[in-house]
DNA sequence: ATGAAAATGATAATCGTTTCTATTTTTGAA
DNA sequence: TTCAAAAATAGAAACGATTATCATTTTCAT
């Protein structure tokens, strides 16, 4: 199992350096298709999932169905629009030490935490019909 | 569009509301067929979503790629635990007021935001091998 | 250059969920 | 209590995202 390069991860992680706005594997599929016509979309998906799973980029759960990836994998959180169904980085102003807010009769361990957040992006902000 | 009464739907609310441990549609399709044989899985579907449309239930996404739903639609937190999948409710010293941590500078509007918790629960992480 | 290990493309299979349609229930009014 | 329209059902087919299969091609240490 050790790992052997690939033009096409390659391309599928460069592609991906480049967005912001958390591509689903069909979207990576649709962009890195230019490059390389007959790439298969399997091989996006086993290369998507290899990636997160050696922790260069993250897989996302944003309530759509759909995994999104990002290459973003610092901490920081999500903003999902209730319109658009876009997917934005948000700032915190101070990050939340979630697992510290934990009721200490919790017997099991907490490792972690994910929060995502809901709304309307400005973009669908500004254009609501009142 | 107005709602009729259905003795399935009573049963599966019925069901969910003796449940704490967040079952998925097919779990409420197992148990619900006891006591109707004949009940389809689609009527499970539609009326856990029509339920979770109304608000009775909380339809819930643990990153499993699995609904999960949840009778209880007041404020709390859910915890995943790695090991075996369950899904406990969680108990915080105080809520968090996600909002309010938002930079100002993010030009849309929050409405909510859901966090989830991992982890291993208290049986997962009595039975760990070191 | 060679061959074993790994990756690929193409396609089939899987699985949770939704949709379809003909039939049965519900419900309110005659 | 009948009756018919509206809503719900069972059963099955359809769907869409993802994973698995497998024969072929690519990588890479020797």
């Amino acid at each position: 199992m050790a790992l052997k390069y690939s033009r096409q991860r390659e391309a599928i992680k460069e592609f991906l350096a480049t967005r912001k706005d958390h591509p689903t594997a069909d979207t990576v599929y649709m962009e890195v298709r230019k490059e390389f016509p007959n790439i298969s979309l399997g091989t996006v998906y086993r290369n998507l999932t290899l990636l997160a799973d050696l922790g260069e980029i993250l897989r996302i759960n944003v309530g759509d169905g759909i995994d999104h990836f990002d290459p973003d994998t610092s901490t920081h959180y999500h903003f999902i629009c209730k319109g658009c169904g876009c997917v934005q980085d948000l700032e915190l102003k101070k990050p939340m030490k979630a697992d510290e807010l934990v009721s200490k009769d919790f017997g099991g361990e907490i490792t972690g935490s994910v929060t995502y957040f809901y709304g309307l992006c400005a973009g669908c902000k500004g254009q609501q019909l009142s």
